[in-house]
DNA sequence: GTGAAAACCGACTGCCGCACGGTCTTTTCT
DNA sequence: AGAAAAGACCGTGCGGCAGTCGGTTTTCAC
């Protein structure tokens, strides 16, 4: 017996293979049309054209990237620059499992930064200072 | 013409809304059985023990939960903290997204971090220098 | 032993990303 | 204008994952 469609994925935002693969070569060089983007595919796994505009497809649905008829083809460019992308997904992961408690979130996260770098620390500092003066002066 | 099999969602260890309430009732309680988590799911969806069991077994099979036999039933308990659950999607993401520039990653997190409470980054500096201290007398 | 409770098994659904082929439309070239 | 090329569009199939459960088997307790 089965009941309700539940959603599911809780996160409905994440990203493919090749999702990710078109967003990265249109970081690296925006205005692209897909059989560009086709062709900056790591060449191990060449996928058509038409996958390839599948997959723009799905990320301009998602808000992804945006598009513009240039011609015949569309150019597509990205909508989210990867930081805001990466900031983006980590509020979707924070929210689902947050417990009200900051602490949680921010000890996670130093944990994380701590094993990427040694300056890491440093950095953070740096850039907290920066969000405070934001803050305190804003616009 | 059908190629390889690529695995398609590159964030593997994403949980389903199901899994996450049934980690949310063990952070809650630990060491309950299938029937007693059934029961302290809300009541809106109250899923059969059946799917319980099935969730909980994906559960296990992904290293999430621990099992022990007591009697004849299981008894279940989580097997990562919340907060460490949320450091290692965290990581999955940034390794996902990761561009060598730490700033990047620094930045989006700040971001996410600020929206969330006013007191955020004052605690987070006081967690960065902890760890400085930490880092600089090691255990 | 018998009976209840729980585990186990396997089936089916819906959704998503990947992967194309074929067709329709728009340019472009002669 | 008419043909050819390029690209968009549409529909299809596959594989994998989470949710959902019913039915069968195991296991424990009395």
């Amino acid at each position: 017996m089965i009941k309700k469609r539940s959603s599911s994925n809780m996160l409905p935002n994440t990203l493919g293979e090749l999702e990710l693969g078109v967003l990265e070569a249109l970081w690296q060089e925006p205005d692209l049309d897909a059989k560009a983007i086709c062709q900056r595919i790591p060449a191990i796994r060449q996928p058509s054209l038409s996958t390839v505009q599948s997959t723009l497809e799905r990320l301009h649905r998602k808000e992804l990237v945006t598009r513009s008829k240039t011609g015949h083809a569309y150019s597509y460019a990205p909508k989210v620059s990867r930081s805001h992308l990466l900031g983006r997904l980590m509020g979707d992961i924070i929210h689902l499992l947050h417990d009200g408690r900051l602490e949680t979130i921010l000890s996670s996260f130093v944990n994380v930064a701590a094993d990427l770098d040694d300056k890491s620390l440093a950095d953070l500092e740096a850039l907290i200072a920066r969000k405070k003066q934001e803050k305190g002066r804003p616009q």
